[in-house]
DNA sequence: TCGAACTTTCGAAGCGCTTCAACACTGAGA
DNA sequence: TCTCAGTGTTGAAGCGCTTCGAAAGTTCGA
C-alpha cells in the first residue's frame, strides 16, 4: 500500500506539505504543488479514507435510507436514488446504502461517524425516525414531505402543483369533466402524503377552473382495465384523464385509447410519471414529468450545501412541468 | 463523542480490555465482560468505523456497483441490492453503492481502502472491470455469468435450467407446441448472457422432450399485445407460451387469456419473474420464480466467506424452481 | 543594514482503535 | 517449596492522515 509518506519521500518534501498539496489549505508554491502531484500520480497513490477521517472528523460519505422492497414505483425510487448517487459524487461524497428502514440503521451509522449525513426516503407523516434524526447531531434532510412540525429539511416533488397543472391543461385542451386515476386503493385509504397532495390540488383546480373532477382509486396491475372500463360507464362524459399510476399507465392509456377509436370521442389521457416511462407508453398525449433524478440531486445538494455552510433547515418542491411527446410531424 | 477510553475508565479496565471484549479475540472473565458491556451500553458507545478501519486494515464495507438506469428489469436489480444489502448485515458489512459503473469507480473505492471487497452486478462477456478487478487485490465477486475466462467468482440464476423446466412442464401440462415470448429485440440481438442462456435451454428441452419449440422477442410495452397476437396468428398450434419479459408479462396474458376464453383452447403461460411480479398479474396459472433477492444474497455469502477463509473463485447458479400459484379451492 | 511582514515548508501531536508482547495471577504437579 | 502451564489483563506501539504552531527563507521600507 502506497501511504503519504511514500509520496512525501518521492517528491523530497514532507509528509504536511503533501496534505496541503492535496486539501489546498494551505498556499503551495506552484514548483512544489507539480512535484507532489507527479509523485501521487506515478505512484498511484490515494489516501486511506479511515486515516483520513480519523485525523479529520468527516468521512465524506453520506448515509441513504431508500426504500428497498418492490413496491409501485420501483421506477421512481431507483432514479431517485441514481440522482443522489451521482449528484454526491460530484460534491466528492460517497453513498452507504443503509440497510434497513428504522431508526436503528441511522443511529449505527451516525454514531459509528461512518457517515457526516444522512438522507431519508419514504418518510411518513408521524415517522419515529424523524425524532431520531433530530437528536442524532449529524445535518439530514427527507425525501418527502411529512405533515406537522418540519424541524427536518425536506425536498420533494410538489404534487399539488402537479394537480394544478393537470387541470389547466385538460382544461386548455377544451375538456370540461375530469377524472384522475390515481394510486392503488391502499395507497389513497392510507392517506399517503403524495397522494393527498395530489388530490388535493386536482379537486382545488377543477373548482377554481368551474370543471367537474371525480378522484378515482385504481390497482397498479392488469385490474385496471376494468376500473377505467366501469368509471368510463358510469360516467360517460368524461373526456379528460389525469393518469398517477406507474402499473397501471400502459393499461389505462391502451383502454382509454380503444374506447376513443370506438367512440369517436376526443378523449385525453395526460400521465405523471417519469418522462422514460412516459415515453415507453404508446399512444401517450403528453404527460407531467416526475423529475425523480432531480429529486434526488436537490436532496443530495441541500445536504452538501448543510454540510459545508451550515444553513438553515428548509422546503424545497420541485416544480411540475409539462412534456409534450412530440407527434409525428 | 463516547470513545472506547470512556468506556475503559467507566469499566475500571484497560483499553486493550474493552477492545477484546467486543472482538473477542481472547479470553475475558465473565465479570469483567459483563461490567465492560454494561459501561458500553450505558454510554452508548459505538467505535469509530475510521479509527477502527485504519488499525485493524479492514473496513467491514463491500462495495456494489448497481445498474442504476432506469431498464427493463428495474424489480429483479431492485431485489437483488435489497438481499445483498440485508444479507451483508447479516454478515456484519455495510453495503457502500459505487456511482458510476466504471472501473475506475471500482478503483477509487478498492484503493483508498474504502471498502473490503467488491460486488458487481450487470456483466458483460468482454467486460473490462474483470481485469481490473484481477488486479485489484480485493476479493469480487460478480452477479451474471460473463462468457470466457472466469477469474472472477460469478454468481447468478440458472437461466439454461429455467428453459429445461419450463419445457418440462409445459409438456407435462400436454403442450407440443411451445413458444418463448422473450427479452426485447436489442436485448436478444446483443446476445446477451442470461437471454442466450434461457433460449439454449429451451430449445435443448424441447428437442429432447421430441416438441416443436420457437423464440419471439418481445418489447416490454404495450406493443407486446400486437406482438403475441401476431405469434398466435402465424402459429396457431402453440399451446404453451413461456414468457420471460417483465414488461410485457401483463400485456401477455391478458392478450393469450383472452385469445383462449374465445378461441376455447386450453393455452398455458408460463412466466419467468420474481414472484411476486407473478402475483401481480392476474390469470397467470404458474411460474418460474427468478429468486433475484437470493441471487443477492448468495453473492453476498461467497463474498463474505471469501472475506472470511480466503475461498476460491467458483461459480454458483441458483437453480429455478416452479411456484405454484394457489389456484381458488 | 535591520527588522517587520509575508510566504512557504516542516515537525510533531494527536484522531480512536487493534494487537502484540509481557506481566500478574492461579493452581497443579514434582 | 518451586516450577510450569494456563488464564486474564495491561501498556504501548503503531495504523495513515490532518492540522497547528513554528521555523526558514524572502521581500521591502525605513
Amino acid at each position: 500500500m502506497v501511504t503519504i509518506a511514500d509520496v512525501a519521500q518521492a517528491a523530497g518534501v514532507s509528509i504536511s506539505t503533501v496534505s496541503y498539496v492535496m486539501s489546498g489549505k494551505r498556499a503551495i508554491s506552484q514548483e512544489t504543488r507539480t512535484r507532489v502531484e507527479k509523485a501521487i500520480d506515478s505512484l498511484g497513490f490515494s489516501p486511506h479514507a479511515g486515516a483520513r477521517s480519523l485525523a479529520s472528523r468527516s468521512t465524506n460519505v453520506i448515509g441513504l435510507q431508500a426504500p428497498l422492497r418492490t413496491g409501485v414505483d420501483v421506477h421512481v425510487v431507483m432514479q431517485i436514488v441514481t440522482g443522489v448517487v451521482t449528484q454526491a459524487r460530484k460534491h466528492g461524497y460517497d453513498i452507504l446504502l443503509l440497510a434497513s428502514d428504522d431508526a436503528k440503521a441511522l443511529q449505527r451509522a451516525a454514531k459509528g461517524s461512518m457517515v457526516d449525513a444522512l438522507l431519508v426516503m419514504d418518510v411518513e407523516s408521524d415517522d419515529p425516525r424523524i425524532e431520531t434524526l433530530s437528536g442524532l447531531g449529524h445535518p439530514s434532510v427527507l425525501i418527502g414531505l411529512p405533515e406537522g412540525r418540519r424541524a427536518i429539511p425536506c425536498v420533494d416533488f410538489d404534487f399539488e402543483a402537479a394537480g394544478w397543472l393537470a387541470v389547466d391543461r385538460l382544461v386548455a385542451l377544451g375538456h370540461r369533466r375530469l377524472a384522475l386515476i390515481g394510486s392503488p386503493p391502499e395507497v389513497m385509504t392510507r392517506h399517503t402524503s403524495y397522494a393527498d397532495r395530489l388530490v388535493r390540488g386536482f379537486l382545488a383546480a377543477c373548482e377554481a377552473s368551474g370543471v367537474t373532477g371525480s378522484v378515482h382509486a385504481c390497482p397498479s396491475t392488469t385490474e385496471a382495465v376494468a376500473t377505467v372500463d366501469a368509471v368510463m360507464t358510469e360516467n360517460p362524459d368524461i373526456t379528460g384523464f389525469f393518469v398517477h399510476n406507474e402499473g397501471a399507465l400502459p393499461h389505462v392509456a391502451a383502454t382509454i385509447g380503444r374506447s376513443a377509436r370506438q367512440r369517436g370521442d376526443d378523449l385525453a389521457v395526460l400521465a405523471l410519471c417519469p418522462d422514460d416511462v412516459a415515453r415507453s407508453v404508446p399512444g401517450l398525449a403528453d404527460s407531467i414529468a416526475v423529475p425523480a433524478e432531480g429529486i434526488g440531486a436537490a436532496a443530495t445538494d441541500m445536504i452538501c450545501e448543510i454540510l459545508a455552510n451550515g444553513s438553515q433547515p428548509a422546503v424545497r418542491l420541485l416544480p411540475p412541468a409539462l412534456t409534450g411527446t412530440p407527434t409525428a410531424p
